[in-house]
DNA sequence: AGAGTGACCTGACACGTTTCAGGGCGAGGA
DNA sequence: TCCTCGCCCTGAAACGTGTCAGGTCACTCT
């Protein structure tokens, strides 16, 4: 392994100071032209490459920033974490993804990784409800940008989407589509934000409609997958009276539940409508188009990233900002008979020509 | 903002040399028990947390690998980088995640800022088909383990999967299934080699089973995308004689393709079988279930951070290997309508219910 | 009692960079 | 001729660690 070269290496082989080369590499405009010209060959010529961990030892702080998602494969987090890298590339920031699985301790012990690497901030959907490690960053002087999570904390932005609304509309749109059994799939709502939002939400529909509160059933799951989401799925088969409609917190629930149905041959939507949440881009494609809370999700990453480098930049000046956007229901053919109607004739069709 | 507190305002603390603090945080057992304890007592008062940078500054290289994918929107990338995760926290390393959109620019500016963070390892598919930023990092000292390709490259390890064979096996099953006229949708054969190999794979059964080579069609796509394979689709759909079965270079050009048929109204499998590639999970839940080629995804990425650890501890004495695993064909409904009948069956009930 | 032996600790240096006070030097003005 | 002023450059001092040669001290052995 050939000994990493340094500036200094450069400085002797261009025939100048350590001081002229980083500022070659840092304020070209203060160095000559004929001196600058020099150096970049050297640089070229030795296939110089600046260490970052120096910089960061003597300015303080990494140029990078840490972004902390429930969980990687969940392709609404993937999405926010483009949003984010493309915002912080466009700055010269590196992105450092992180996946905490929902699981309080992996969130902690990546938190302390980042605070190790001396990231300069992190966007981060919290795991741990009572945002314990979110106030230690803040302590430590780590900018924080909460995501997916609006909480009007004085010491940190955040960029969300109004859960409770995004809840209601999927309801309300149950209901008017004449449902009045309807169960949520849900994951813990003590421990996650997002489940206790979009079931209030939910709730507030029913009341809304004149239902009792407790009129929406209530299935708990331990995770958002699609594994979960099967699970549940074979729960609600067993109900004797089965509920018409499901209202999943999120995509890959709705696809285990509506895999759970097609397998067991419950027609969707005629016995059983399921709306899901995310609109992720495979919630289009499933076996039955789904029904789904769209929001946002490049632009909340993005959104992040940049209020965060903001903060950075202005120092002290900075006020923290909560951006909230709104979701949008996007109806397919999985809660609404009517648009599945073209598609499902033709399989009829197909079924019978063979 | 704080100042972050340093090894030497704990050994102020404690009353120990800054040697001492080292000591506890490195090799604890050299170091007294009294000792150690008032040191521990002094971190945890002032909030010590170790400067990772000036580790590395010391040490010359950082406790963390990049793992350079072409795609992280595509669940078999999410996959392997859980797998190489957990690998890499196993054994203390963190994962820093980036994606080249299969753009070689994009490719170089990331690897570029590997080496100045100077990362001790990448796992990398290589979007660039040269592979010279590979061996750029390999002159650099990086070591370096290929994903997904193969290349019997002297100084660098690989993990792969006999895309070949996953193209054959394909292309024999669509035979079987008594297709002849058989259209590949596919990346850039020069660009990719994933594209190379599979649909080399592919003419090897064509050719196997008595046809001549050009008898596989081929329709080009820009990326390994939904929206790709949807265009794909009305290209497809506008071909005069239709072709009877599509091989999909990867699952989101399949999901796309069935979403177009589903659409246009063209029934699966009676009159286009569809066959993808990768077996992501939404495979099996999508309109119709997808057959695809299974990957061991996971322990792709596992397996590429175990090489890489090892790699680094043995030093000199590493005999760099090339791992290549066994793709596996998965048969559901998209390409086998005696699979789909079942369920076919039931919804054409529903929609005569309704 | 003196020497030898561990156990434990100290203190300075090095890692590669950025920053900054200051120095050399040529040109222009008095 | 001398002074001043910019321009360009130098060189040393940090940043927070890990390492290591050496030092101190109590204890044991002869």
């Amino acid at each position: 392994m050939p000994a990493a070269v340094s500036i200094r290496e450069v400085a002797t082989l261009a025939g100048v100071s350590v001081g002229t080369v980083s500022n070659v590499l840092n304020r070209p405009d203060v160095v000559a032209t004929a001196t600058r010209e020099r150096v970049l060959a050297a640089i070229s010529q030795l296939g110089f490459v600046r260490n970052e961990s120096a910089r960061q030892l003597r300015s303080g702080t990494a140029r990078a920033i840490g972004l902390v998602v429930l969980d990687v494969s969940n392709p609404f987090f993937t999405d926010v974490a483009r949003g984010a890298e493309e915002a912080a590339t466009e700055a010269g920031h590196a992105v450092i993804l992180c996946n905490t699985d929902e699981s309080i301790q992996k969130e902690a012990r990546h938190l302390e990784l980042l605070a190790e690497q001396r990231v300069h901030s992190v966007l981060i959907t919290p795991a741990d409800p009572t945002l314990a490690p979110v106030h230690r960053l803040r302590e430590r002087g780590v900018s924080v940008v909460l995501l997916d999570h609006p909480a009007q904390l004085a010491d940190a932005c955040s960029v969300s989407v109004d859960d409770r609304t995004g809840g209601f509309l999927a309801v309300e749109h149950l209901l008017a589509m004449g449902h009045q059994d309807i169960v949520m799939v849900n994951g813990n709502v003590n421990r996650l934000y997002q489940a206790r939002e979009r079931h209030a939400g939910a709730v507030k529909a029913m009341t809304g409609a004149g239902h009792r509160a407790d009129a929406l059933g209530v299935v708990e799951v331990p995770a958002f997958t699609v594994a979960a989401g099967l699970a549940a799925g074979e729960q609600i088969l067993a109900r004797k009276p089965r509920p018409t409609a499901l209202f999943c917190a999120n995509d890959l629930l709705a696809l285990g539940v509506l895999q759970s149905m097609v397998r067991a041959g419950v027609r969707v939507p005629e016995e059983v409508a399921i709306v899901g949440y995310d609109d992720i881009d495979f919630a289009a494609a499933a076996a039955v188009p789904l029904s789904s809370v769209r929001q946002p999700r490049q632009l909340i990453g993005r959104t992040a990233a940049e209020l965060v480098i903001a903060e950075v930049r202005e120092h002290e000046a900075h006020e923290h900002q909560h951006v909230v956007f709104t979701p949008e229901l996007v109806v397919r053919a999985s809660s609404d008979f009517r648009r599945s109607s073209k598609v499902r004739h033709r399989m009829t069709k197909s079924s019978q020509g063979r």
